[in-house]
DNA sequence: GTCTATAAGATGATAGAC
DNA sequence: GTCTATCATCTTATAGAC
């Protein structure tokens, strides 16, 4: 992996950096430092880091879009659809004690300019989308229900998504996560 | 209220800053410009950055715990005392667009020393033990639950009040914040 | 208690050599 | 592309006068 380019490296480490210690958190020093380059030739890819962080965000919402593609592919079962979406959430919990990248960003969120508040919408329109469609899959073989109820409960699925990791990992106990999206399924 | 001393000022208006652009995001010159001293004098009563956090999450700590306790004394009903609960969150969303205070030192948490960390923490389950009992209430009415559940179930209503705000203040539709409320009342 | 003055270091950013 | 050197500004924090 150490293959990647310069660029590829300081976005990924930039992302690193967001998601753990925020977009006020960290400092174009510390990704040269990981990098194992000079400040100065951040500049060079990312005149500002207002930029820097506009290009982070972009790549994780593409990548993300694409692990629902994947889950989409994997699953047909609506509810084994839902259990891997909280998992993607759980992965990046296990990964360095991470959260997803728009929940720090939307906590920061005075932060950024319009423009970038609206990126990071996207992301959470984007969710709450997919959960919708999904969920309407899991009802359409039930009881019939209304859309508006659906998109209250695919907006509610993903503020658990956002709001559940900050709890366990300021508890350190992880396996809450688990237990609380066993119960929000379990329930549905 | 121009009667509140300089220590209660400073107090207020760090809250205030945390909540909206996060510890990290805000300085002693930004409190001392809406208090209306000098940088230096902030330092009389807080030496370091770290006092002042620590001291406004107490405050904040203190002041939830009484807003739950005039809860439990204003109602009897379970399900009403839920409701005044989100209407907590949805008071400090109304309340210049700011989230708990709590959430964002949550994302920050990389930011903090153990014994801040513990702090935040110790909010976390104050809240989960209340809605704990509070839907313990509920549930005595009906049909009888596991322990367990009753605890995951606080954790993910906690869950909810921390994700929601972030989504909704993100979107700007405040509106959304009710709906997944409602959602998750009519279907607990 | 509040101020002025100042330190010591970090920050985002630029200019120009190689 | 990456570097050294440098900048202007901001940051937390301290010393000492009033």
């Amino acid at each position: 992996m150490d293959n990647k380019t310069t660029l590829q490296k300081i976005l990924d480490v930039g992302q690193h950096l967001i998601q753990k210690n925020g977009y006020n958190g960290f400092s174009y020093a510390d990704i040269a430092e990981q990098v194992g380059i000079k400040k100065a030739s951040i500049h060079y890819y990312f005149p500002s880091k207002k930029e820097l962080v506009q290009a982070v965000l972009q790549q994780y919402h593409k990548d993300f879009l694409n692990d629902l593609f994947q889950i989409d592919q994997q699953f047909n079962d609506p509810v084994k659809k839902l259990k891997a979406f909280f998992q993607l959430y759980r992965n990046t919990l296990d990964n360095n004690s991470k959260i997803c990248l728009c929940t720090m960003m939307a906590a920061e969120i005075s932060s950024f300019p319009e423009e970038i508040r609206g990126n990071i919408n996207q992301f959470f329109v984007d969710n709450a989308k997919w959960l919708e469609n999904v969920l309407a899959e899991k009802k359409a073989t039930e009881n019939p229900i209304q859309a508006e109820d659906l998109r209250d409960q695919a907006r509610l699925f993903l503020a658990v998504a956002q709001g559940a990791p900050l709890l366990v990992r300021t508890s350190g106990n992880f396996a809450q996560y688990d237990s609380m999206v066993d119960h929000l399924l379990t329930n549905l």
